[in-house]
DNA sequence: CGGTATCCGAGAGGATACTG
DNA sequence: CAGTATCCTCTCGGATACCG
């Protein structure tokens, strides 16, 4: 075992769990990270299309924040209308392991909740 | 790729990633999932300690949410002063190897805040 | 020892409207 | 098309005090 990952009397978010939790945590950011590495490149609203219930702002948010982590890549054509394309990095392709296996893991120890997504 | 894992018009918690968050994401589960897989069985206040900055209420909440969850197993001897163990059981045993890669990517591509740890 | 009860603040997440 | 700007709610996490 590791004993770097159970550290005692260090902030948790300087252990492994923490900055791992820090960039891909919280609710839609591994569902981002899935689409883009599913499509290469995906434009905005095609993002919010694909996930549905996530508000504009609440995406806009997540991918500055990835972008910032440095996970995915943002171009923009200066163009009317507006382009703008959204790719992973190779350090979030790296992340994509870890997804697949977060995955599922879910859908094998789901109660029931994920039968219908099966049907 | 799994298309399950990003399916479109379903409740995000009831996608892999959505699951297995709920069960082991915030701030603190991960890591008393991690201390339980180290020493087998470890008691209320060992545990307190050696996470450090958790309050009391807040690491009987997490334990008792994975408890519920079935991620481990709660075992109390009647005797005065009272004694607890918690253990993880077979399906939180399954979930070391994903806390494994969390935490050896965070420390892998954190910036330089586990620097110290290492040392 | 192993917890509960209570109160509180910050921030994540959400709905709606507007803009270059 | 690709966002911002507000405003609002609600849960997570935190501090302190008390209990069997």
């Amino acid at each position: 075992m590791r004993e770097t990952c159970v550290p005692t009397g260090v902030e948790l978010k300087d252990t492994g769990f923490g900055y791992t939790l820090s960039l891909i945590g919280g609710k839609y950011k591994m569902i981002i990270m899935y689409w883009l590495s599913e499509n290469k490149v995906i434009r905005f609203n095609e993002l919010k299309r694909s996930i549905g219930t996530i508000p504009y702002k609440t995406l806009s948010i997540m991918l500055k924040e990835l972008e910032a982590d440095g996970l995915i890549m943002r171009k923009e054509f200066p163009q009317i209308p507006p382009k703008v394309e959204y790719s992973l990095t190779d350090r979030g392709l790296s992340l994509i392991p870890l997804l697949t296996m977060m995955c599922e893991w879910g859908e094998k120890n789901s109660p029931s909740a994920l039968e219908a997504v099966h049907r």
